[in-house]
DNA sequence: GTGAAAGCGCTAACAG
DNA sequence: CTGTTAGCGCTTTCAC
């Protein structure tokens, strides 16, 4: 039989104290003897007691947790802004809830009830690719709860926000590729309803038009970010003759399908064709050649996005802060984007 | 201010009936009248209700959320695992409450006390490098919480466990190395305490043998089982003149280090010396020349042990089953093992 | 320094 | 079909 879990009560009787005792001494209320409380951690020891949270919360009526909601755990940005997350809000007493909308908008519908109805103390979300409009954050604002946005975010709304300076990784890097030298530089980038990739855009089309170019008289592939829709995509596209002088691929995914593209279709990379890719995944420095790339501090962006929704947590005032925090990219220039010396 | 969010109690008023009534409404009892719930449903609505889930778990005594620990979130391995834990308990109506013990020791005692004290229905745990012995999961025993270990393990305790056949998967790799004509096969894994690398070791071991080698004979190297770690010892080994024919790393990082410190030394893969990973990380593929290693099924493992959870949550009797799964890995032979036809 | 009493919001056995 | 009643385990005023 599963014996019950041992509760103050418990602790109480064998004592011959009351529970009210209890529960002071083991959260070390100073008002409480030396010697009581030595008796009631020794009791609560015997006894195996654990505190049950759900109990204690619920009188308190805050759990001290706090929701993330993000697209996916299994992406390394993702999973690193978690760590960096955690870095800062574990510290402060919180506890973190982790969600995955698997870029869907109804799963992230229901993450979100999930959380107010946890009474969470704060969410943090980035958006799935799917959502276009944020109707459903409204419900979180409503039950004011502190809400902090990162990387995939709505701009219009106003609420505290941490995201990478898309526009002006993507800057520095077509900068890079015009500086080396390249003119055809073409576009491949994931859909542009997602804030990431419309900026990244943004940068992109800057820097062409700093050099008297257009984005419009570029090659440009629009597609899921990932190897096989830049792979499928360009081995066709080389097939038909066509020649970029470089590959601005707004992610490493895809940069790496565009490389082997390259390879298939006998080009040398950077000799006959730059590449380069934007989040320095981890294989990017380990491939051959290297991939120039922008590294996008994920982990700063988790510590940024914590310390915005704390700010929030600890502020008396009730009048919502909604401060935006862009974290600077820095490019990384590697092998795959460096013209040779002829 | 921040208004209270509405209660059963406060809907039961607005609409003058009790509030078990209301309770049993919006958990669709049957024996509640359509008008009725009709009503409810419309009433929870305009009011932004959201069931108080610790109420309700502290009043049904359990919380349906499982606990998972794992060293780290943020490595693909462990991170694809929580994908497939996912997919099975989040249908089956369970939330994973995750954690990190960050390879500590101190750490996952903390995590145990926490899940204990949120009286998750079940608790999955990969052990830290650092834990040598498992007496702090006597108290999740003792508190008779169903327990799942998977990957690192303590094969010793009674409770189900998933893993890896990981000396299957070294023993298939090493054979191949040898079928290959290497003979002098270096061992570079991580420390052997850890039940993944003993059992690695026992497959090289085995499949040496079964060629009359011993692998006291082999030149071996024990450590971190990171890039670095690997990339130092063997820029060192090489420079004394060392050569062996191939080099078996426990980790795919591992074998990214012996790579880089191959090309350093001027040596040619896999012309002048064999390497191969275990885990197939994504860049596996990705580098050149590709390398060969033995992919887990990560998100495999993670249905395994959730479904081993779930068996144990749904039997009725109390006695605890205790069943051991090993999934079989499998050899991906690619570039940096394949011996060239001279 | 400790006790008594009330209640957080919900569910469920029992009654009608 | 709905109401009454009790209580999950804890914290926290208010007493003394």
């Amino acid at each position: 039989m599963a014996k019950k879990p041992a509760t103050i009560q418990d602790i109480a009787r064998k004592l011959n104290i009351t529970a009210s005792t209890v529960s002071r001494a083991l959260n070390d209320h100073p008002k409480i003897s030396r010697h009581t409380k030595d008796a009631v951690w020794q009791a609560a020891r015997e006894m195996n007691y654990q505190t049950n949270t759900m109990a204690a919360n619920l009188r308190k009526g805050k759990a001290n947790t706090v929701g993330m909601i993000v697209p996916r755990i299994n992406r390394h940005f993702f999973s690193n802004v978690i760590t960096g997350v955690e870095s800062v809000l574990n510290p402060a007493g919180y506890n973190l809830m982790i969600c995955q909308s698997e870029e869907k908008l109804q799963k992230e519908i229901e993450n979100i009830k999930t959380m107010i109805a946890n009474r969470v103390s704060g969410i943090l979300i980035s958006l799935s690719v799917e959502t276009r409009n944020t109707r459903h954050l409204q419900r979180i604002i409503a039950n004011q709860i502190p809400l902090v946005m990162f990387d995939r975010v709505d701009p219009k709304l106003q609420v505290s926000q941490v995201v990478n300076d898309d526009e002006a990784g993507a800057y520095d890097l077509t900068l890079h590729l015009l500086e080396q030298g390249f003119r055809k530089i073409m576009w491949m980038g994931g859909p542009r309803i997602s804030s990431i990739y419309r900026n990244r855009y943004n940068g992109y089309r800057k820097a062409l038009e700093s050099y008297q170019l257009s984005p419009d008289a570029m090659p440009c592939f629009e597609g899921p970010a990932t190897l096989v829709s830049a792979l499928d995509y360009m081995r066709d596209f080389f097939q038909k003759g066509n020649r970029p002088d470089a590959v601005f691929a707004t992610s490493d995914y895809m940069a790496m399908g565009t490389l082997q593209a390259c390879q298939e279709a006998g080009l040398s990379v950077p000799d006959d064709i730059a590449v380069a890719g934007y989040s320095n995944e981890p294989f990017a420095a380990l491939i051959s050649p290297k991939l120039t790339t922008v590294e996008q501090f994920s982990e700063e962006i988790g510590r940024a996005t914590a310390r915005l929704l704390l700010d929030q947590l600890m502020s008396e005032s009730d009048e919502t802060i909604s401060r935006k925090i862009s974290i600077k990219p820095k490019l990384i220039i590697r092998e795959t984007s460096l013209k040779r010396k002829k």
